[in-house]
DNA sequence: TTCTTACTGATTTTT
DNA sequence: TCAGTAAGAA
């Protein structure tokens, strides 16, 4: 053991080897200790990479090569953030005063612009827009320019300026090649709504990084100081950063060039989001004498899962190449199963997951928590949803709408912004009709041309509006009470004799918003109003609510789950980073996996960005990964024959188990593994195999179920069951037996049973208690 | 101004 | 199919 007494430095540079050194393999320790100059890390999936990553921070500040602060770290999330932040101090164990500038791209620019944003012409307090914000501002926009908004929508606008911001291209480094985007007015529109946005000093996401960034280029002075600062700059994800962020990077690292950057280029699924796989693929050239390290060890997958991986991916043209490899000798094959159609499908996994959650063929029991659902597109999810609330297994669904961007959450934060800065024209529009205040589409005119004509501010053009007379009737009182409110709770803010909290609630209760909700009859208005009480909770750690709005936009995370156990249900996408002991990969057919659009899109590239993903994919399982597919699919109101997906005849046969599918004539042999066998036969192209009897009977068999199933779940209870429940009531359920509702979400419900505990269960399983008792048995 | 009806179009979404 | 939006009717 070392001296306590002596410095961190002191004790590393005596100690034979340092502790958080142990248990790192050779790689990872070469690229912990990989001394300064550019480092490529190419950490594959389930190599340590995130570990690699904390320990050279934690190996800089050991050695001394740097104090905390000179330490740039960014991450792309919240969370990564997060965890590495966490992992540093407490591999530190004494806590240093954090890292200050460990953090994402965007979290990092703000601190930057809030200091150096005059430059790029924002005020040290300006706002951060969302999504929500620039789609309105564009709207404006395009109706301002006289475009007809139905062929140029608003979205597609927004889609475009990302995509230039993503690329650093500003109104005035725009390409000529460009020009004729959005009808020809796209630069136009462009330079109009940065104009808007300097105006209303406000910032949208993709700006947070370019206005850093042209500061940079036209502020060497800036620059050298931030060169200075940060001495060494590490990077995760890195295969997923956008052109904008590596020349932000390259900017940082120009002059000492100590740039360490993590990533893996086989899981850079984000292209459509303006990643740039080339910027670690080229890596080398950027950064000439680059030590690039290769992670290859898997710590997470057995070897057949691995093995299966690794096969699929060696598809992919243009890698940098690594070959992953386990001391793991054991483990399950990776399986294959293929179904009639997608219920069938959702079938199947939820009887699978059952048998699993009761531990069958001499396997564990295995909690609910350890398996997961990964699928390519969200509307997959409603299929398992359906079954699962059917058979009463608990799952919850990540992903979704953020927390923030729920329009209760951005209704609700707009009044606090208005309250906090008076000026913000943008939380004005969205509230002032809101609750409904009478005051439409035309009054809302009459406001902004007075406010325009006098150079005011939309609040204050409608003080104007209203002493001039301008506005009668009911909306000219109520904009009056709104106006007056407004005044009032700004007054109480500045006073500060109420704690924060409480005047949110106040705020939200005198406007008329909670009440709004409270009447709204709708299924969804009860988890908006438990919404807005999590979002005055969230407040509370605060100090007030300027603090809460400056971060609220970039740090407010999504809840995740309850932690009661459950099947988790994602999107491949969102589950990169994730790991589980058991995954499911239901939908592999031609079209939705790889997906049709992102082929037609971006041809070869689009595919070898799906084949990507679906390395991702299995390299999140452990121990057991079963991928299926169905023959049938019900799409967009229409049934559709559908081809195993291109990537299952990729796999390495080595690695596969080819299930019988079960529900095939009644046994699932024969045909089924006829069909099974034909499956994995890699000589037979897919077109044959669908002139194959077993292909050809799958298909037979979807389309003569399709009217069963088009009419739904047989509806044994249905006739007797009242469509709906109240909270409270005491209801009845087959499996489950008597319970009472404790939540009501649409046609989905949350019952307590007395037997079973906490279920969320369809409506239409369930009968009122009191009727159940008439049933004579 | 607001409620109702017709239409359209439909991946992935770290900030 | 279904959800979200946009133009008409009250």
């Amino acid at each position: 053991m070392s001296n306590p007494d002596l410095p961190l430095s002191a004790r590393a540079m005596a100690a034979p080897k340092a502790p958080y050194l142990e248990g790192l393999n050779p790689a990872q320790r070469a690229a912990v200790e990989a001394p300064e100059g550019p480092v490529l890390v190419l950490a594959g999936a389930g190599t340590g990479k995130t570990r690699v990553l904390t320990v050279r921070i934690v190996h800089l500040l050991a050695t001394g090569r740097a104090r905390p602060g000179e330490i740039l770290a960014v991450t792309f999330t919240n969370k990564a953030a997060r965890e590495m932040k966490e992992r540093v101090q407490e591999m530190l164990g004494r806590t240093i005063e954090g890292m200050p500038w460990l953090g994402t791209f965007h979290s990092v620019c703000v601190k930057i612009l809030r200091r150096h944003g005059e430059l790029a012409g924002l005020k040290g307090n300006f706002t951060i827009l969302d999504t929500d914000d620039q789609l309105r501002l564009m709207k404006q926009l395009i109706a301002a320019a006289n475009i007809d908004e139905k062929r140029w929508p608003a979205r597609a606008l927004a889609a475009l300026i990302d995509g230039w911001k993503n690329r650093a291209f500003t109104p005035e480094n725009l390409p000529s090649g460009e020009a004729g985007a959005f009808n020809g007015a796209g630069p136009a529109l462009y330079a109009a709504y940065q104009a808007r946005l300097a105006a209303l000093n406000a910032a949208d996401f993709g700006d947070l990084l370019l206005h850093v960034v042209t500061i940079f280029q036209k502020h060497p002075d800036v620059l050298a100081q931030y060169q200075r600062r940060f001495r060494h700059v590490l990077v995760d994800e890195y295969q997923d950063t956008n052109v904008a962020q590596y020349l932000w990077l390259r900017l940082l690292a120009a002059g000492h060039r100590n740039i360490c950057c993590v990533g893996d280029d086989d899981q850079s699924v984000y292209g459509w989001r303006g990643a740039e796989v080339g910027n670690i693929l080229r890596f080398e050239k950027d950064f000439s004498g680059a030590r690039v390290i290769r992670l290859e060890q898997n710590y997470r997958s057995g070897p057949h899962i691995l093995g299966a991986a690794s096969g699929l991916i060696a598809a992919n043209e243009g890698r940098l190449g690594k070959t992953l490899w386990t001391e793991a000798s054991e483990g399950e094959k990776l399986r294959l199963v293929g179904h009639w159609d997608g219920e069938e499908e959702a079938r199947w996994i939820g009887d699978e997951i059952e048998a699993l959650q009761r531990g069958t063929r001499g396997m564990l029991p295995r909690p609910l928590d350890e398996i997961a659902i990964l699928v390519r597109a969200g509307h997959q999810m409603r299929a398992f949803e359906d079954r699962f609330l059917a058979i009463g297994l608990p799952y919850r669904v990540i992903g979704g709408p953020r927390f923030y961007e729920r329009r209760e959450i951005r209704d609700a934060m707009a009044y606090f912004r208005l309250v906090v800065s008076p000026a913000d024209d943008l939380a004005f529009e969205r509230i002032v009709n809101t609750p409904k205040r009478g005051l439409g589409e035309a009054a809302q005119a009459r406001i902004r041309a007075t406010a325009q004509a006098n150079g005011l501010p939309l609040a204050e053009g409608a003080r104007l509006l209203l002493e001039q007379g301008g506005l009668g009737g009911r909306g000219a009182g109520e904009l009056r009470r709104l106006l007056d409110n407004l005044a009032r709770w700004r007054a109480e803010a500045r006073r500060g004799d109420l704690a924060h909290t409480e005047l949110a609630e106040i705020i939200l209760d005198e406007s008329g918003y909670t009440a709004m909700w409270q009447n709204d009859t709708s299924p969804d208005a009860p988890g908006r109003l438990e919404n807005l009480r999590e979002l005055v909770k969230a407040l509370d750690g605060f100090e007030n609510l300027e603090g809460f709005l400056e971060h609220v936009a970039l740090v407010l995370d999504n809840e995740t789950g309850t932690g009661e156990d459950a099947v988790t249900i994602m999107t491949l996408h969102a589950a990169k980073g994730l790991e589980f002991p058991v995954v499911f990969l239901p939908g592999w057919e031609d079209g939705l996996f790889p997906s049709q659009r992102s082929m037609d899109e971006n041809g070869l590239r689009g595919l070898e960005e799906e084949r990507r993903l679906a390395h991702v994919g299995i390299t999140r399982a452990e121990e057991l990964c079963t991928i299926s597919f169905a023959a049938s699919r019900f799409v967009h109101g229409q049934w559709k024959s559908q081809m195993p997906s291109r990537f299952i005849d990729e796999l390495p046969e080595d690695h596969v188990e080819v299930l019988t599918s079960p529900g095939l004539y009644g046994g699932g042999h024969g045909a089924a593994a006829a069909f099974g066998g034909q499956k994995m036969d890699q000589a037979a192209a897919r077109a044959d195999r669908c002139n194959t009897p077993g292909w050809q009977r799958m298909q037979a068999g979807a389309a003569a179920r399709r009217p069963a199933s088009s009419r739904g779940s047989p509806p044994l209870i249905e006739a007797t069951a009242a469509p709906g429940f109240g909270k409270g009531e005491r209801v009845f359920h087959q499996k489950f037996g008597y319970g009472a509702v404790t939540g009501v979400e649409g046609d989905k419900l949350e019952i307590d049973f007395e037997k079973a505990g906490v279920k969320k269960v369809l409506a239409r399983y369930l009968e009122a208690a009191d009727k159940a008792g008439d049933i004579p048995f």
